[in-house]
DNA sequence: AGAAAGGCATGATAAATATCAGGACATGAT
DNA sequence: ATCATGTCCTGATATTTATCATGCCTTTCT
């Protein structure tokens, strides 16, 4: 029987595994891995679903998103490789708080919850290093939540459009991953406001669109809405 | 040398503790607790000092602030005992992100944070569950952030006078702990939209206002408003 | 006591945002 | 091919909220 090796050489999660577990430990965790791709669009939890799963997104891009009724939605937040996917609830709740779609074609890859909690209380320097990250997931979405709440329509329209170039893409050039009606469930605003503010932006040479494609034009311009607006 | 007994007997931290550590490193832990009283209006952390206690809430009442300039502030909770009082951060940063201020007279008990991190390396359990819980206090958080966010301003004032009246006090009739600046921090909205809105609703008779005062009159109305407005 | 500062209150007006309506364009289903 | 659906877009209007001004009352400071 040869060694075990992981596969997994780009994941960003072995660290966290690597520095706090025994090899072997570890080796038998990924083993059990499940690794799987959701295209673009599809849900990967439903909101109230019981959670199994400890995940993260190895690849891609989701949205957390609340239901509030038939037809209205909240964006939580948009989660990109390293944030977990499972993250908000999964030591305080039996069910997903949310549900997990995919904005672009993402992988997860999941590990047995009950394993993983097991191996936590086996492990505090395991277990202690988990509730950091999780932690620091939570926090980001508080200190996101506040930022916008700071501030008003065009002031939340660039600070989105700064969060995608500088924090997603790190490209001033990129396809917005979101519909308008996203931006505005994530903002808190009206889908016609957010295209309008946007429409404002190209006739003021902000920002270029085309399509999907968004270039930002005048960063310095857009920085300074996002402060004072 | 006689057994060492813990004097917090009302402590509901107790639970979190008893259940997971060895008599001997919960004794120990106890013995070092550093208890303390702050009066009603007083600083408890301020918002960028380095975080060296683990701290919970023993009685009072505590608001979570964070300066974003010279003169505008953001609520970003109000805690009551078994809300842990630095627990946003505390796994995930050095410095505290927010300020905390008492809101009524307030008693922390305080642990060294290194020692509880110690503590939580050596023993599984007690990490879990030490993360469990300030995970759900996050999820509090958000979860009240998106309930406010969803809500116009009547549905804000209405929601947080519920809030006040079944999570904190337990009771339709209570003193008001916050001012009507306070309430606007927290619900985004301005002070004198706050103040006009319980006018309007004293003059419904849907509450009625005495000085600090506060009793609702007619709840169900008010439960209406909070989930139409 | 008197002054200064802050909380509470209300009105008038301005600004920001939502709602409603309509149309162009793309996409997917039948 | 055609229909339905959904997204993007714009304008007109209504609603909601913020801002500015003022006054009263209480507390705090001197």
């Amino acid at each position: 029987m040869g060694e075990y090796q992981c596969s997994c050489n780009g994941c960003e999660l072995r660290s966290l595994f690597f520095e706090n577990l025994e090899k072997g430990a570890y080796e038998s965790m990924c083993a059990k891995k499940q690794q799987q791709l959701y295209p673009k669009g599809s849900l990967i939890y439903r909101q109230g679903e019981k959670i199994s799963h400890f995940s993260y997104l190895k690849s891609g891009l989701v949205k957390l998103v609340r239901n509030i009724d038939d037809k209205n939605e909240q964006i939580i937040c948009f989660a990109r490789p390293l944030d977990f996917v499972s993250l908000l609830s999964i030591f305080s709740e039996t069910c997903h708080q949310y549900s997990v779609i995919a904005l672009e074609d993402s992988e997860i890859c999941s590990l047995y919850l009950d394993e993983v909690k097991e191996m936590a209380m086996q492990n505090g320097r395991f277990a202690l290093s988990l509730a950091e990250k999780i932690n620091r997931a939570s926090d980001n979405i508080i200190l996101t939540m506040l930022n916008i709440r700071q501030r008003r329509l065009l002031g939340r329209i660039a600070y989105i459009l700064l969060y995608f170039a500088n924090e997603v893409y790190k490209s001033d050039v990129f396809d917005m991953p979101v519909s308008r009606k996203e931006i505005a469930e994530f903002i808190g605003m009206t889908t016609e406001n957010v295209i309008r503010t946007l429409s404002e932006f190209r006739q003021d040479k902000i920002i270029k669109i085309n399509g999907k494609t968004i270039e930002i034009a005048d960063k310095e311009k857009l920085v300074q809405i996002s402060l004072n607006a």
